[in-house]
Formats: structure tokens, sequence, C-alpha cells
DNA sequence: ATGTCTTGCGCAAACGTTTGCTCTTGACAC
DNA sequence: GTGTCAAGAGCAAACGTTTGCGCAAGACAT
């Protein structure tokens, strides 16, 4: 009665369900049963909406860190991507708080910084805290902090990059059929030089994009087409301009350029810019993921669209499932990416453009198969792909 | 020595702080004491030792829920904005994080998506969750979620928007004087039919830009220029499209359009382009916040630069020193904006422009005074402000 | 009237920490 | 040789829940 009287005389003491207990006139464990979400709760109905209306009244808020700690299971989950900065991530970022908010989840955010140091001690610090689930896009290859997960029995769905651990599922774009889209459209505009700018190979993604690359570069390595790799170091706007600047200055034969991303793509058009390389009419440029204002620079960026939104919800979706079903199941799932054609990638001008007119033309100069799985990281950068002869 | 032999056998238990004492051959106290931070445990050095050896060997994980359940403090905030999809709010989501993470702390983040009861109940969650404090960018003027932050006894930091209660410190940007100098800017170029769009009024940014705007608006009342204000229902791109175009057919007199952030200036110039409106040659667009793209549309955008990092930054340290020092004095920053002069505001078309060249002209025109306060949201909705005669 | 079942609720342990207090021990001064 | 003190470590309570178990009382069949 007086400790009663002290929650409401203000006197900021946080009021448990000892309190309400207390005042309902049952004990703990009763009202601990009338309040909780399962329903099998053995407890009439009038004892429950009496221990409900003094939990309203007195304003009960249940401490959630000793919920979790006796159940061993909270209300929250991990989310890390490698860059919060990138816009490409904020869509994953709305979409699995979106989801996991609806299934009464809260989400921690976190930064790996593409530094895979990092983001094992992102997920020791989560794991401390009792994760009840991880979202990760930031894995590497074959990344150590996917099995550390495992190890630390924490469900958990890798998103857009995907470690390739037998244990793990995933959700990620068709990032190497994607890509054989884009070649494909930029040889049907008459393109037979093409360059194509890869992030550092440590991500599935990147290993994936230049697989659809080379794909196709290997079919057309009769056809009198060459096909160069340049390895960019980051993904970031002023690296594509680092690496379109390098690129302009290395006397390279080339019509065009696409991109392992819009950020990479958009920075190749500043540089173009600043050179005075006219887009699409002398080269083209293309990027991956349809940012959404690279519908508004001129030119326009063909790309490929990839739903951030789609990919977040699918992994919130499947993390959910694997938190409250115990389901094991590995799953991956491969989300179709789409060709957005605009206008930075245009027909071949006549005077650059190689050979003849056709694709089916037979040429002097063949491809030579590119490592798509080196050991090294640098292992392609700057390499010259297409070798003459 | 049997319950020890488990855990080492892989049976999955996790490793607390007992079995790391009973190995130690220890009080769990005395590893407490010895595994915490504070230094002053008059534990030997020795003990210590051996203590941290044992721990590590194990591979002993604190439980961080049982921890703040003890100590009431736990190392996580909540930080809120209204929308996790706009760029706006990426670099303080990343500077928040960033800075609370150095500080040993891990960061919730949910999307309120402009609704105050959404917000309300954000921070009934994230209380249950007892974070540590709460870093809110959606704060309406007045919002009752700031009252609700400081009955629960949260330590909060308003950025970006200030709910203007006499308990909540915030960091917030200098907009009224920012958009005075875009006005100041247009004026300068020549304009004297300017509009300005604004956002929902519900906020401090909405306020105190329109109050920027008015100000000169007075000002400038006997000089013979016109200045009108439209009110946008949302913050987007398609909003600033809509708005645009029914401004186009609305017949009113205008050279110039003040938007109240970038996204609805963007849409803007989407709405004239396909106008065939030229930007800047027939009018001129300004917006705010100098989103990361903006400089690379054309026209590039003419913008006030807003420190969205600087914001985040030094709201994570406000609210670390209020949790840690339990310092209590409210705190109200108001950080610098910059003018960005780029090319989507250029002179004003001599044909288009009001009466005379020079901005001291007499003008028959007056500027009524805008109800800068307005009880309702719609108050100034599509109304004429500078009345004629 | 006795026995079995079901319903409704109380009892108390447990989740993994932290921390005020107590106790022991050895050092030192008197 | 007794007393004082500090250092080092153990004891046990507490943080606020949840839940297996037990118990009482009523329903029902025998």
């Amino acid at each position: 009665m007086p400790a009663s009287d002290d929650k409401k005389a203000g006197k900021r003491v946080r009021v448990t369900i000892i309190d309400v207990a207390a005042k309902a006139g049952v004990h703990v464990s009763t009202a601990s049963r009338a309040l909780s979400q399962r329903k099998d709760h053995r407890i009439s109905a009038s004892v429950v909406r009496k221990i409900e209306r003094v939990a309203e009244q007195l304003g009960y808020r249940p401490n959630l860190l000793a919920s979790g700690l006796r159940t061993q299971r909270t209300g929250s989950i991990g989310l890390v991507v490698p860059n919060l900065g990138d816009p490409l991530f904020a869509p994953i970022i709305a979409s699995v708080q979106e989801r996991a908010a609806q299934n009464g989840y809260v989400t921690y955010v976190a930064s790996s910084d593409y530094k895979p140091d990092k983001l094992l001690s992102i997920i020791e610090i989560m794991s401390r805290q009792s994760v009840a689930g991880l979202v990760v896009a930031s894995f590497d290859l074959q990344d150590p902090a996917a099995d550390r997960c495992l190890e630390l029995d924490i469900p958990t769905v890798a998103v857009l990059r995907d470690p390739c651990h037998p244990g793990l599922s995933s959700i990620t774009m068709d990032d190497e059929s994607g890509v054989r889209e884009v070649v494909e459209h930029i040889l049907d505009l008459g393109h037979r030089s093409i360059v194509y700018i890869t992030a550092p190979l440590a991500a599935s993604t990147a290993r994936n994009r230049l697989a659809g690359f080379m794909a196709v570069a290997e079919r057309e390595a009769a056809a009198g087409c060459r096909f160069d790799v340049i390895e960019a170091d980051t993904y970031d706007i002023e690296e594509g301009e680092r690496v379109m600047g390098r690129l302009i200055g290395s006397g390279l034969p080339w019509t065009a350029v696409i991109c392992f991303n819009d950020l990479l793509a958009v920075g190749a058009l500043v540089a173009l810019k600043s050179a005075g390389i006219a887009c699409p009419d002398q080269v083209s440029v293309t990027g991956v993921n349809n940012l959404p204002f690279v519908s508004l620079l001129s030119p326009s960026l063909t790309t490929l669209h990839n739903a951030g939104r789609e990919i977040g919800l699918q992994g919130a979706d499947l993390l959910m499932t694997l938190i409250e079903n115990g389901d094991n199941a590995v799953r991956r799932v491969l989300l179709p990416s789409r060709l957005v054609r605009r206008d930075s990638a245009g027909p071949a001008p006549p005077t650059l453009a190689a050979a003849g007119p056709g694709r089916s033309d037979q040429g002097q100069r063949a491809v030579r198969r590119q490592r798509t799985r080196p050991s090294a990281r640098g292992g392609v950068s700057g390499q010259h792909v297409g070798a003459g002869g």
C-alpha cells in the first residue's frame, strides 16, 4: 500500500509486475500469466480483466531485460550493413526494420565499414545483447563471421552478399545473369570494346557480376570483341571518377564501360564530363542498382534494378521463421534483376566502333579466360583481359 | 567440474561468469569484479590475470541482459527518424551509430513515418527495452512524445527538428537564417515574384524556414516584390512534381521557386522539364539540405548545405554526456547552414521579371503578413501571401 | 460418500549479473 | 602482545520476469 503510494506520488520508481500483482490482490505469477500473450494461461477471465485494468492504471511497462533473461529470448534483431551512408542500403534498412517491427522486434543497426574484423566485433557485441537473430548485408565470401554466427547459434540471414556458407540462408540478387543482360544490351548497341569496372572481389556480388561479364566475354571471344576488366578499390562516386580518369589516360580502346554499381558509374560520368567526352554520343556507361536519383541525371543512367526493399522484406521474413519456427533448412533465394534502359547507354559511335556492324563478325581478338576465383584480391586490378592476338 | 565439462564438450550451453569463477577457483563476485571495467576493484593483480585467462579460454561472453537488469543501465540507445528511406537521414543514422559505437553503445533505429502516434509507440517499445537514451529526429513542435520522454525519464536529444520543449536539448540547423540567405540570393539575382513551397507546418524546420522567407518578404514589402506560399503535403520528389504542376497551371506570376527541401526542388525541376520550362533560363529553383546527388543534376541545384553528419555527431555526444554525467542542463545548439550556389538559380529573365531592375524600386504590391504560427496545419496551403494592391 | 479430473491460482526457483556487507589475514604501530 | 587498519576475497541479496510444480476446490462418475 505505501509502496503503491510511492509510485502514484511520482517518485519515479519503475512499476513492476509485482506492484501490479499486489494492487490486484493476486500472486505475481498470476499477473504474469494474465498479461502474457499466450492465451493458454488457465486464468479466469474476470481475474485477467482485473489485472489488465490495474496494469493499465498503474502504467505498467514490462521490463524486457528481465523477461529476456528469464526466457532466453528477446525481441531484438541486428542488422549489419557495410556502409550506412550508401543509398543502396537505405531501402534494406527501412524494410528490415519495418518487417521486424510488424513482428514485434526492434532492430539494431551497425556498419561494418567493409571490414571483416569489424563485422566480427559487431556480431560479438550484438550477441552479448542477446539478439534473437541477425540480418547481415556485409558478408564477404568465406567470411569467418559466417562461421561465428553459427558457432554462437544465432539465427542469421545473409542478404545482398552471400558468404556461400553451407549453413547460412541468403537472399540475393541474380547478379550474374543481370550483368550478362547488361553486356548483351551493350553488344546489341554495337559496342565491340567494352570495359568492366569491378569492385574488390571479396564479396559475392563482385564475383558474380564479374562472372556474368566474363560469361559473355568468353562466348564472344571469336566475334572481334575486346573485353577488359579494371578493379576499383571502393564503391563510391569518387573512386568512379578516379578509375575513369585512369581509363581515359590509359590509351585502351573502348566505347562502353560497365560499372559494378551506380556510384562508380556516376563517378565515371563525372570524369567523362570533365574530360569533355560525351555520353552517350561517344561512349556508353552503365551501372547496377538503380539508385533513386540516377534516373534524374543527364544522361539518365542505364542500370539494373535491384530490389533492395524486396531483399529486406524477404530477409526479415526468413529470419522470423528461423527464429520462431527453429527452422534450420538452408534457403538460397535469388531475386531477378531487371535491366532499365535509359540514356547513358547508346549506339556505339561508328568511327570508334570495332571492326564491323554485326555481332557475328569474325575478329582477330580473343578473350583470355579471366580467373573468376582468384586467390588474392588484387587479382585483376587494371588487368587487360581481352589480349590482342 | 562435470558442469565445466559440459561446456567444453560443446553442449552449446552459454558459459556464464559462474563457470569462469568455478574454473578459476574463486567466488563469482570476485570474477565479476576482476572482469569489471572499473579498476577500483580491490582484487590482486595475479587473481585478475588468472580470471581473465580463464574467461578467454572458456570463451566467456557477458550477458548484457543480466547485467542491465542488475545495474539498471544498458549499452543501447535508440534513434528515431521520420523516414529511413530519405537520404537526408543517412548521414545522421551513420554518425549517431558511429559515435554511439565509439562509446560502447549499440543503436536501435526505427522510423516514425512522420506519425506522432507511431513515434509515441516507438518510444514506448524502446523504453521497454531499457534504452539508455534516445536521439529523435522526428519530433513535431509541441510533440506529446517529448513530454513522454521526460515522464519516462529517458535522456533524450532532439536533432534536426526541435519540439521546442523546455526540458529537451536539441541540435538543429539554423533554418531561418539559412532560408533568409536563400531569399536574399534570389532577390540579388533580380527575381521579384517568388514562391515558397513549404512543408507541413507541424515541424520546427517548416516553421523556421517559412519564418525566414517571411522575414525577407515583410522587409521587401514596399519594394515591388511579390511573395507567395504554397504548402506541400509530403517531402518527396513526387510531391514536388505535383505542387509544381499546380503552380504552373495556377496562372500566378513568378520567376523563382524556393523549396522547403531538395526532394521537393528536384520534383519541381522534373515538372518544369516536362512542361518545357527552362531552368535556370526562365525560372530559378532552390532546395535545402544539399543531398549528395543534387550537385550532379542538370541544372545542378542551388541549395543550403545542412550538415547531417555534424548534427548526428553532436547529438550523440550530447546524449552521451546526458547519460553518463546525468547532466540535466538543457542545451539548444544551432548549426549554421551554408548557401551553395549552383546552376538552378540564375538571373531573373528580363521579360518576365517584375517592375524594375533594382531591389530598392518602389512597388505597388505589398506583402501581407503571413501568420507564422497558424493553429491549423493547412493554414497557408495554396494561399496567396503577397496580395495585390 | 469416496475417488478421479479439471480448473484456477500460489509457491519458489531460476535466468546471469552486480554490489554492499562481512570476514579473514597480514602489516604495522603502540 | 594487543589493537588498528587496509587489502583481498567470499556471502547473499537483488534486479523483474517466467514457469514447473503443487495444492485446493469444485465437477463428475462410481
